[in-house]
RNA sequence: GGUACCGUGGCCGAGUGGCUAGGCGGAGGUCUGCAAAACCUUACACAGCGGUUCGAAUCCGCUCGGUACCUCCA
């Protein structure tokens, strides 16, 4: 009964059997990032649990599109639906066009998805380059008479689609309460109430970002392209949407609210949010300024960093809690992911010395039973890690002669190590250096070996080792400035 | 104030009614020229107070503490 896969729902709040809409496809959306500054520690959970679900359910058989946006439209800065947006400010700030600034950190962000060793999504479609389909959403909802128009500006009539529907269901927010918990906000003469938010938001002149359409020449609300974009490639129903938690409000409410205003229908069946990553108890964002970038772990230039920290330890790290959960960041706990994650590997090259014996003591089948347990329970990569520890254990203790393994038990291991942590989990060792770096270094190290032998007037030594070397096409010259070398 | 959630050993982090989570770190030991790895043993826990139960870290209530969202944020 364990056996199925099961998903935690924000709408329900309940882990529901996956049972996909038109199977063995499944559409998966995923809202990806806002374009204008360095991905840090927080945009990489996303990354790394939606391509779990991602590689999960294409193992499981699954035919996944998985569709993960980029917003390159400039959003608002702050409050209100009023001032300068994002992309330009930075544009501004650094004397770019905003499209430079948009391909920058695009470019940027790609690689630090393949550095964390990300499958890359099935499409990748941009904001402004969906401009029409957001505004053909917009008569839809307009059309349908939930929305309002007011100097050239469109605004969603939340008020009004309460009554037909129900506002909130998503985050648990009631209509009443948003009423008398929302802030002063400046610049909202223009709504009905502050709740209601922008659908097309008319250009101030200075505003470089913008398209003409049937009310003003400007641009689109934030909630809008999720919207479109999902139902161009995926339907107006598909299986998953997910996201980091921080957008459950307003973003992922707005986007049911919208769909359902177009087609009298919620776009989503499962809904799936990832925790945040704290540092010292605090959300890491860019809001508070408390962030590291991903850049600054790989290269350990940050001043809260003792060293760099590999793609791969940043993404043993955070599969080591449970994508629900709060991740604390420290670099106590990175270093124990690094050494965690070795000990993994080598225990993975150690059965290659392990001695097949004639019956097996471990019970691999069991280990991989609980691995795919683990798994189907809302992808509790903690736990699979934990099997994969076990394992592990077994291997060593069969090298030690502890615990025993047949031939054919050792090909299965190695084969379902491999399977996890390779292909499910998305890990690999890093631990090859750039060969001619290492070459480099071993030459150095038998140089001054061989110098420490002649020092000695050990010759047979230093002879040997010349000699030996010779036969691998390494010719070695003792010159005035010492030993030289390279290959014949 | 509203909504959602959390509080587990030195650190990170699973577990949701009875059976060792796991990793890192600590202590002792085996092995060993030294070191590392591995192996063995071991200490350290469920915020507090009540309640339900034969039995609770796990369910309920209260108290204390913390976080997120309610404005851009993964």
């Amino acid at each position: 009964m364990e056996d199925k896969l099961k998903i935690y729902n924000t709408l329900s709040h309940k882990k529901e059997l996956f049972e996909p809409l038109n199977p063995p496809h499944v559409g998966m959306y995923v809202c990806g990032p806002t374009v204008y500054g360095d991905a840090h520690l927080g945009h990489a959970r996303p990354g790394i649990t939606f391509d779990i679900v991602f590689r999960y359910l294409k193992h499981l058989g699954y035919k996944v599109r998985y569709v993960r946006n980029i917003t390159d439209v400039g959003h608002l800065v702050n409050d209100a639906d009023t001032g300068e947006d994002k992309i330009q400010k930075k544009a501004r700030l650094e004397e770019l066009e905003p499209m430079e600034i948009v391909k920058y950190y695009t470019d940027r962000y790609h690689e630090n998805m393949r550095q964390l060793n990300t499958l890359p999504p099935s499409i990748e479609p941009t904001a402004s380059g969906h401009i029409i389909e957001q505004i053909e959403l917009v008569k839809k909802i307009l059309k349908n008479g939930y929305a309002y128009e007011s100097d050239g500006s469109l605004y969603f009539d939340v008020e009004k689609y309460n009554k037909d529907y129900r506002y909130g269901k998503l985050s648990g927010r009631r209509i009443e309460d948003l009423l008398h918990n929302t802030h002063e906000l400046a610049g909202q003469e223009e709504k009905h109430n502050a709740f209601d938010f922008a659908l097309w938001k008319k250009a101030d002149p200075s505003h470089l970002m913008h398209w003409p359409s049937p009310w003003s020449e400007g641009y689109p609300g934030w909630h809008l392209e999720c919207s479109a974009m999902g139902a161009k490639y995926l339907g107006e129903t598909f299986d998953i949407h997910g996201g980091g938690m921080d957008l459950l409000f307003p973003h992922h409410e707005s986007e049911i609210a919208q769909a359902n205003a177009a087609t009298g229908h919620d776009p989503v069946k499962y809904w799936m949010h990832n925790n945040m990553i704290t540092i010292n108890g605090q959300k890491m964002g860019k809001s508070l300024k408390n962030f590291i970038t991903l850049e600054e772990f790989f290269t350990g230039k940050h001043k809260s960093l003792d060293q760099p920290y590999a793609p791969m330890t940043i993404r043993f790290f955070i599969l080591q809690a449970h994508y629900r959960s709060t991740l604390d960041f420290s670099t106590e706990a990175l270093k124990a992911a690094e050494k965690g994650l070795r000990k993994l590997f080598d225990a993975l090259y150690l059965l290659d010395d392990v001695k097949p014996a004639a019956t097996s003591s471990v019970n691999i089948k069991l280990i991989e039973e609980k691995c795919y347990q683990s798994m189907n329970d809302d992808f509790n990569t903690p736990m699979v890690i934990a099997h994969l520890f076990d394992l592990a254990h077994g291997i060593n203790q069969a090298y030690a002669g502890k615990e025993s393994l047949t031939q054919e038990d050792i090909a299965y291991t190695r084969k379902l190590f491999s399977s996890f942590l390779f292909d499910l989990l998305g890990l690999k060792d890093e631990k090859e250096k750039d060969d001619s770096q290492l070459i480099e270094y071993l030459m150095k190290t038998i140089i001054e070996i061989r110098q420490e032998a002649k020092n000695k007037k050990d010759y047979a030594t230093a002879d040997m080792i010349r000699e030996e070397l010779a036969k691998m096409d390494i010719q070695i010259k003792d010159t005035k400035e010492g030993a030289k070398w390279n290959f014949k």
